[in-house]
DNA sequence: AATGTCTTCAACCGCCACCGA
DNA sequence: GTCGGTGGCGGTTGAAGACAT
């Protein structure tokens, strides 16, 4: 009762930043009482924790970071807290964001109307000097085959690119 | 310029696990 | 063993900005 919700201010910012600065967050239901903030204790230690905290990384997410979520969330699934803790820097709100606003998109992407792809390497690129190939594509769908082979170019090769980027340069098939 | 639609992301909610009494 | 308090997690929401018409 008597809780403010919603967006932080930078006043609110501030006393909490103080606050934990000179007396840490032992007990954060106790915090904001202490600290003189009309917030409940999980409010304050979510404003920290995603974004108050001073080894916060913030800005986009760089290609090594995409991948790495993308093979993490493969082997894990929705363990976001898991996943963030191998990114130094990012939080789980975060990471969990992202995977839903970008790359569930592109997974989605990836298997265009139920079509499914994989990448291979191709034999004669094995003697590539240093272990990169270019991607060939395996479909499992003749008609989408067929339908790549007839317009060259197709409006997959960006995503081609992307699990490319994923998945062959770190050695999978 | 006005309005509608979509996208992004900070914040909230409910649940669960852990711990000490 | 159980109970209450607390922290942490994942799912979801909604405000604000971006973009399209």
């Amino acid at each position: 009762m008597g809780m403010r919700k919603g967006p932080w201010s930078a006043e609110e910012d501030h006393i909490l930043i103080s606050h934990i600065q000179t007396h840490g967050h032992a007990n954060w239901r106790a915090l904001p009482k202490q600290a003189g903030l009309l917030r409940c204790g999980k409010s304050c230690r979510l404003r920290w924790i995603n974004y108050l905290r001073p080894d916060i990384k913030r800005g986009k997410f760089s290609e090594e970071e995409q991948d790495s979520i993308l093979k993490l969330h493969q082997s894990l699934g929705n363990k976001w807290s898991t996943i963030a803790a191998r990114l130094p820097g990012r939080t789980d709100n975060e990471v969990k964001n992202f995977w839903h606003t970008h790359l569930k998109k592109k997974v989605h992407n990836a298997n265009i109307s139920g079509y499914s792809y994989t990448l291979q390497l191709q034999e004669a690129q094995a003697s590539d000097g240093n272990g990169l190939a270019s991607p060939s594509i395996v479909f499992c769908d003749a008609k989408l085959e067929e339908n790549i082979g007839n317009h060259g170019s197709c409006q997959i090769s960006e995503e081609m690119e992307f699990w490319y980027n994923v998945f062959i340069k770190s050695g999978q098939k």
